[in-house]
DNA sequence: CACGGTATGTCAGAATGCTGACATGAGTCA
DNA sequence: TGACTCATGTCAGCATTCTGACATACCGTG
């Protein structure tokens, strides 16, 4: 339990909180995500690829914030189950463009929902200003630290 | 480029802004704290000994963001260093107090020093009620997501 | 007092992600 | 054209963290 509060204040910190917050939103979408066998990386490669359809290794790799060696990874194994195809050979430079599958696609709308549901829970309490203000403050923070 | 389609759109979502930030908090820490020879986790939980001394591998862990089996291979790696010190036996059940050693506690200072110039610089280009409206949002997230 | 329920420390194995390294292709510039 | 730089895909080895499991200690309720 809590004692005496001397020294820095962890508790003031925003970089303590914003570590909370992600960690707490993190192992929410892992909650409803395991039930449909996904892993969170699983879904962010997924999610990004409707968005971007023939997004290759590397730019997935930066999308879902992992390394394009760990990316790559688990591309095979999508590819090797079926949830996106890529081509035998690069159409241009060594550049391999991934695109969902309908198998793929059908497997992201459940999981797309679950994790919408996570996000409107976690957007519950506040109001519409707050999440603008959240937004912005969120924008400003990984704008300064960019360089 | 702005495109609606049935899935999360990740350019707006807080979710993933969310962990944009995070992800830009840690990689800046870690560039900080590597010359020193030290980790993300290795710093929270001697910043963590400091304002709470005598907390256990459990409590550590929790404010680590980390199971207490990572936590325990930690402490025993900063045991050995001579950073911190715990008790042989457990004084009342099987909790052991943790404690900063003298050299934990200076190696703690030149870490602080450096991740404070982070969190500075995060927060650069926020005003105070900026910041506070940040800080507002977060603990809003957590609040929302712990039920 | 006895009893579940909960929490802790710790060991071992498995999974996941990362660092290092290499070859290749595209773009730049003299 | 040739050299240089950068980005990409991929392989291999290593590190870190997690999952599973166990024995133990506290606490509440009956």
């Amino acid at each position: 339990m809590s004692q005496d509060d001397a020294g820095v204040d962890l508790e003031t910190s925003l970089g303590y909180l914003l570590k909370e917050a992600s960690s707490s939103l993190r192992a929410a979408m892992e909650a409803v995500l395991r039930p449909l066998g996904m892993t969170v990386t699983h879904y962010s490669c997924l999610e990004l690829l409707a968005q971007r359809p023939g997004l290759s290794n590397s730019e997935l790799a930066r999308g879902a914030f992992v390394t394009r060696q760990s990316m790559n990874v688990l591309l095979q194994a999508l590819e090797r189950d079926g949830y996106v195809t890529r081509p035998a050979e690069a159409p241009v430079g060594k550049v391999l463009p991934t695109r969902l599958t309908p198998k793929g696609r059908r497997s992201l709308a459940k999981a797309s929902a679950a994790v919408r549901s996570v996000e409107v829970r976690m957007l519950g309490g506040m109001t519409q200003a707050e999440q603008s203000a959240a937004y912005a403050s969120l924008q400003s923070m990984i704008r300064s630290l960019r360089d």
